[in-house]
DNA sequence: ATCGTTAATCGACGATAGTCGATATATGGG
DNA sequence: CCCATATATCGACTATCGTCGATTAACGAT
């Protein structure tokens, strides 16, 4: 009847991860660009701080909404397009239907 | 280039909205029953306190996942089935597709 | 009018989250 | 080996959020 709570807790975290402005305007940013993007650039265009950056950009890895590659010195972090159409809508989750597992988006 | 902040902010509250494990639950009691529900069963069948029930309940009418309509001493809550399935995907947001307002939900 | 029931609001508390500045860690070049 | 650059992590501060218990407000019935 009602929704296991750690069923709806890991629903509650992919929310969870764009229910911030800043994180959406990173993940925006990055898919308009088809190309990776370099902490520093993400830096320069969002208006906030590298601390800041980096820790949204943390959070966004750990749900796969972007994917993360050290080249040299710097980190090249890209959009997730497979995570990010994989996403649950919010009718899946709210009528019951299947969803995709979350390691399943890479 | 960047997402304007406003139209990020609008963004971040729908999926705040959804943001949270007890909301996750109520909303899916909701949408499994397809009739409505009063508080008092919604507490019943939720867990929590109805104070708390009573703050969550309002927080999904502002963003119009549930609809409300009082009825003699209590509140009848539904699901609001075209809002749900407008609300935007992660895709959407993110590629810049059009999302429908808010106020089209009804 | 009063009482009982139902739901909304209030006040408080602890926990979590976003942001910043400073520091630490890694990597490549001279 | 040391330095410069790029990123991650840490510590602190503030703001927001989820929850509860208590109170208030709305409504129906007696």
């Amino acid at each position: 009847m009602l929704l296991p709570r750690a069923e709806a807790e890991e629903y509650a975290s992919w929310f969870k991860a764009l229910a911030d402005a800043t994180r959406i305007q990173i993940v925006s940013l990055l898919a308009r660009r088809h190309a990776p993007m370099t902490v520093g650039e993400i830096v320069a265009a969002s208006g906030v701080g590298q601390s800041t950056v980096s820790h949204h950009l943390k959070i966004l890895a750990e749900v796969r909404f972007v994917l993360v590659e050290r080249q040299g010195t710097s980190s090249l972090y890209r959009i997730n397009e497979a995570c990010v159409s994989c996403f649950p809508t919010a009718a899946d989750v709210v009528m019951g239907n299947p969803v995709p597992a979350s390691p399943a988006c890479d």
